[in-house]
DNA sequence: GTCTATAGAGCGATAGAC
DNA sequence: GTCTATCGCTCTATAGAC
């Protein structure tokens, strides 16, 4: 167990980027296994210094004007590889939105399940997974992104198992919420609608993230703001009691003095 | 002045349909006085009628496919009309694209604006402004959703004025917490930034309409919902005391109980 | 010399505005 | 219907690492 004073540092951004060790290396390799068949290049050094140049490229330009806009040529010229050349790490452009649609999701629910196991009280939870959720968005927002406004423009296969990838971490919300519940920490009448809430103010951080960047607002901050504002309507009065200590100091205790 | 009765009833979402009179014919007319310039169908009669079957058409194949994937083939398949026809009513794509964007904009400020004057009470000014917005959204989903989608794709030029219309009605929620907390009724650190979770909340009903579609939660449910949620984390003590009476039984009552 | 990755013109097909 | 621009993708000669 962490004392204090490493509880307060974890839940800082910086730490969380220590703690999972999210290199770019690391999603590289995620995507290659899931990819083997589609690739052609052999040498794992060069693979791994390409496909983040093209993932990056890709991102870029889909993100900016989506990606049905974007042509193998554009992405030719953003990377700086030939057209030809790019066709050795994907197959097609099919291939490679599929690498791209996944990586998000996948990566998320890996370091979402690894940091709830590390936690047990409701209350506790709930602020680990909207922290969690919200930092790997920060970490990986050119995925997120692109996950989130490509979703609609899969084909039903592809489009079904995004929209059961989202409605995942929302049960999470809720299942906690729930445990919650029952436990007498929270009084939330409807869980489930509360945690649609609660996702759509932690997408609104990366779908709005030029915005919240203009205001000086971190994602530490944002982060804080969401834990609060969730607590002051759901936590009940016997949970309130009993509630572990946060940093920075609880909202409920301010509004209460 | 409403009686007690007529407030309850009005704030329904049926109730706000009637009183706003948001006729499809209206938008049509607001849509048409703007673009003059570029439809050349001379009787309005004809042109009401068309108009309409075009922006219904334009909306849902873009809404499925996104406005850049729909041709004009495909929007006069879905409208029945040749695409010499369709000519008639825009001069190109990109006009097309124009009178789609901005109406959504200009009819919620409009009614929004319209709504806003017959409130003072600040916490009222809250619940009518969450109310008229998600109202208005329903009323006009797809122009709404075709507006949060789309925006990214659009030129510098159209890209700013569709920010800058977010952002006012951002400012508009941040408005109404500001003057609440000058006058004792809220107890918010950061107005603004409250101000965009709940527009993040008020947008996540249009964008994820059919999941809350498939749940059976209406707009006046998620209305009541969001606005709930915002008073027990804003309103202050000072607030509760002599806050209004709201239908359903106001939460914070029912937690302090 | 061998194996690997690249360049980039070219092909066939199609989409898409008018 | 027409005409054009463009797109995804392939192919092969070549450059380079070891």
């Amino acid at each position: 167990m962490p004392t204090p004073g490493e509880i307060e540092d974890f839940s800082g951004f910086k730490a969380f980027l220590r703690r999972v060790n999210l290199s770019r290396r690391e999603i590289c390799r995620e995507v290659y296994e899931a990819h083997r068949g589609a690739i052609k290049i052999k040498k794992e050094k060069t693979l791994a210094k390409n496909l983040l140049r093209i993932f990056d490229g890709a991102l870029r330009i889909s993100n900016e004007k989506g990606f049905r806009a974007m042509t193998m040529r554009s992405l030719s010229r953003e990377t700086g590889m030939s057209t030809g050349a790019l066709y050795g790490y994907f197959s097609g452009k099919e291939d490679l939105l599929e690498m791209l649609m996944s990586t998000g999701q996948r990566t998320t629910w890996h370091i979402l399940r690894e940091s709830m196991a590390q936690v047990s009280h409701p209350l506790e939870k709930l602020r680990v997974a909207v922290r969690t959720h919200l930092f790997l968005s920060e970490a990986m927002l050119p995925w997120f992104y692109f996950g989130y406004m490509e979703a609609r423009h899969l084909d039903p296969r592809h489009k079904e198992r995004a929209v059961a990838g989202e409605l995942r971490t929302e049960q999470l919300f809720a299942d906690i919420l729930e445990e919650g519940v029952r436990m007498g920490i929270f009084a939330v009448s409807n869980p489930l609608l509360l945690a649609s809430l609660i996702k759509a103010m932690v997408q609104d951080w990366y779908v709005k993230r030029w915005k919240y960047a203009k205001r000086g607002i971190s994602v530490d901050r944002y982060a804080g703001q969401v834990i609060d504002f969730v607590e002051a309507y759901a936590v009940s009065l016997e949970g309130q009691m009993k509630a572990p200590r946060r940093t920075p100091v609880a909202r409920s205790e301010r509004r209460r003095k």
